[in-house]
DNA sequence: GCCGCAATAATATCTATACAATAAAATATC
DNA sequence: GATATTTTATTGTATAGATATTATTGCGGC
């Protein structure tokens, strides 16, 4: 008779022992601290090379799972820092995920001269900028508003897209590659522009995404998107392993 | 004459491999879609072993900057899924960050049987769980308040803690191992137990973080905390390779 | 006891090679 | 021309070594 249970366990043999490993840990079996055999020990106990224990092991590490030294040996690593992997999704995608129609239109269009732009508490003085503002809707009824900045002096080709169809922020992440970003998740009460419009009352609470993307030292845009704050939520799961190795 | 230019290569070939390669993905000399020379044509480039330059590439595609098929060789990935690694550090180490007196105050402390839990719209049968109703304060002013269940099938040893000095949440993070978890993050409106427990007005905007954390199928625990709108905020920093390979 | 030095145990990296898996391209067949 | 088959280019996995690096341990001398 054909053995028809789901076969889960990895194909390859250095995901095989990542994965046994990795169930030691997460089981509590093995508690952070405890010394994970060496690897000349699994190569035995798993009559293969050592360079395949070698990769199941880098890829623990880099996970975060367990952490390594010469001479001292493989241990697991103390309770790791507690962070998800968010994802903000794009916006016209969550909406048509809920099957609602996507709508976008552009508010203001403009060339701003270097000013200073604030940001949080701070103001930071930057160069010239395309500033677009926009609301996002769906079925015809606006969920979030954009204040968004582009720096031309960064990205220049940004000076000679229509805006007025396209959002700007699926275009930037399209056309333009980055090196960091930093994120800021707010609750803040709708003040008088947002209020009106997002159609909601003065002081409604909203959710606050403020967006800032570098490439090296540059500053190339920053986005400040206001949600009406029942109609959307952001969502994180996550696992241990957040890259799977 | 001693070079002292500080080398800020990377000391190992696969690692200056990989740091090459994804400098030209990063500056944007190599676009989405761009094919990647094959291992073969690297290994002769710097005169290493194919084995080399494929760590390097393998540490590339886990970080999801290249996209590798046999026989079609090896692209620069589309432009990645826009997540982001949020830290959602210790609530008490952020406020002692800023210099103020960190302070916990539990309010509620009881078991209760069996029931169904409401997280978001839903509701879900789970078994017997200790709730605690806390705040956690901020120079004496309350900053959050979080009601916490842990369900004690699945977390037994949480029956016998004293959460009247230490918050639960620190607690769970060591002692007790994950698979997962989930976050929702909204802004809503402080409702009459919120703003008592809070001392702001009523529907004042407020971060809503709910976490829901599993081991395998079973839920360990469900917290929902409520921050103070203009007290705290969530930040995420974030570049194109999380785990850094 | 304290310092320095050697031995040692562990991981880290690298090489050269072999074979497997896969998907594209080329070729043969109808 | 359409379909099946073979070839081939490319990555994926694994092996058996070699050498490098590094933190610990133990020892000798003072």
């Amino acid at each position: 008779m054909h053995d028809h249970t789901p076969d889960t366990r990895p194909a390859t043999l250095h995901a095989r022992i990542r994965a046994e490993v990795e169930a030691h840990i997460l089981s509590g079996d093995w508690k952070p601290g405890h010394r994970i055999p060496t690897e000349t020990e699994l190569m035995l106990r798993y009559g293969c090379s050592r360079m395949t224990v070698n990769k199941a092991m880098a890829s623990l590490a880099s996970a975060g799972l367990i952490s390594r030294n010469r001479r001292a040996g493989t241990t697991v690593a103390r309770p790791r820092l507690h962070s998800a992997v968010l994802n903000i999704p794009d916006v016209r995608a969550e909406i048509e995920a809920r099957g609602e129609t996507y709508g976008y239109r552009a508010l203001l269009d403009e060339m701003r001269p270097p000013c200073c732009i604030h940001l949080g508490a701070e103001g930071h003085q930057m160069g010239r900028s395309r500033f677009i503002r926009s609301v996002h809707l769906a079925d015809e009824s606006p969920i979030l508003v954009e204040d968004r900045h582009i720096f031309l002096d960064a990205v220049p080709a940004a000076a000679d897209v229509d805006f007025g169809q396209e959002p700007p922020g699926p275009w930037l992440l399209g056309h333009v590659p980055w090196t960091e970003a930093e994120h800021r998740i707010a609750a803040i009460p709708a003040d008088a522009m947002t209020a009106r419009a997002l159609s909601v009352p003065l002081g409604t609470a909203c959710l606050l995404v403020e967006r800032r993307t570098w490439r090296g030292a540059e500053t190339l845009t920053i986005a400040r998107q206001v949600f009406r704050g029942e109609a959307f939520d952001l969502t994180a799961r996550f696992g241990p392993s957040p890259t799977g190795g």
